[in-house]
DNA sequence: GTTTAAATTAAACACTTGTTTAGTTTTGTT
DNA sequence: AACAAAACTAAACAAGTGTTTAATTTAAAC
């Protein structure tokens, strides 16, 4: 798949992408990201039209194959379980390196002022909760699942767990002792991670 | 325990804490403060010498108590599941009663622009970390909690989820019918909160 | 009732904001 | 080489920003 935006325009997404991460929508001058940029301030109003369509690029230009990875997991032989796990390991490894993008998400059209927006966030998110309830139904089917899960609510736990990890950073740092970047990085990777498929596990198949 | 805000401070401070939580605290000004407070624009400075200290000073003034409320449970004659659980229900009705804060907190305080800032609620989560140890180590020496759980992600998960279901709340409003704010309040209250009890008891005691 | 401190105000301050304009330079096409 | 479209620029724009100032009103103390 071709993406519609020029070398430029990439250039110029990235790095709004990491300052709009760091310091916040509001947070980000024009002027701030055309200085890291090395381009002149008009050119984001040249190319995007306002710093709010700027937004709006920058969420397609980042979000637009999630679907894809998804579908595809969905189609593997596995056990429903071993899917869950996979699709947990997709979304944390998938959101852990486009941090930028998702911290963004997480932050910017969650608040009242950007309300309108939200459509296309929107259907992503119901094409991801669709895919999540086809694997659990599966396993439900099977007899392997218990039944009475709230399937939607299985989503926050999921990405909240690791997204409450992640905005606490320097917090976890300190206490978890993760000095270096690829220390955090590590644990991530495999002790959330793990972490997030152990709840998971034991919240769809324990039996009281 | 006595507030060291006068009459006029608190209003401000509560007007502040509507405004940040809408619309985040670059996206706040204080003429906007000052409007909404029917103050003179003024005031900010001369009551709390900055929009930065105005922040500091709302932190404090919502989270002073938090600590207490959580000692007196350490100290009641309850089964560890049952402390978790009502660990759960406290966090889950104080954030969502005080939601204006929690929202600015999650979002201001993990941003690198006030990494300063950090250290007081550094300590208040670490100390509402010791106390949700206190009551796993306690379940794990009764022979009633697995042993290996790692207790500093369990916050994320009880919080977490309640966050990410709580800052994507219209897509919830939208899928799961919530049409009124009385029937969101309700649906956190009965459904959500017992999903996070039931996703942490299945975590604790599940044996595999 | 006078004095003194606190509370409140309108106006000004210097600075930053997003966007537009009117050019200039670069690039590609014929 | 000549032209046209695209890319790029410096400067200006009006509006908004947080904070300070100097003056005025209100309240408390004597």
């Amino acid at each position: 798949m071709k993406s519609n935006f020029n070398d430029k325009q990439i250039q110029i997404l990235e790095v709004a992408e990491t300052l709009f991460a760091e310091k916040g929508f509001d947070g980000t001058s024009i002027r701030n990201i055309a200085k890291v940029a090395k381009i002149n301030i008009a050119m984001v109003s040249y190319y995007f039209g306002s710093k709010e369509r700027l937004l709006e690029s920058l969420i397609v230009y980042r979000t637009s194959d999630l679907k894809n990875q998804l579908d595809n997991l969905l189609q593997e032989d596995l056990e429903p379980i071993e899917k869950i796990n996979k699709l947990i390991e997709l979304y944390i490894n998938r959101i852990n390196s486009n941090r930028g993008i998702y911290r963004i998400l997480h932050f910017e059209f969650t608040s009242k002022k950007r309300e309108q927006n939200l459509q296309a966030f929107s259907e992503l998110k119901k094409g991801n909760l669709k895919s999540l309830e086809t694997i659990i139904e599966e396993g439900q089917k099977k007899g392997i699942f218990r039944k009475d899960v709230i399937i939607p609510l299985i989503t926050p736990t999921i990405l909240g767990t690791f997204f409450h990890f992640h905005m606490n950073k320097p917090f976890f740092e300190n206490l978890l002792n993760l000095k270096t970047e690829d220390l955090y990085n590590n644990y991530i990777k495999t002790n959330l991670t793990k972490h997030i498929q152990q709840t998971i596990k034991a919240l769809l198949i324990y039996e009281s």
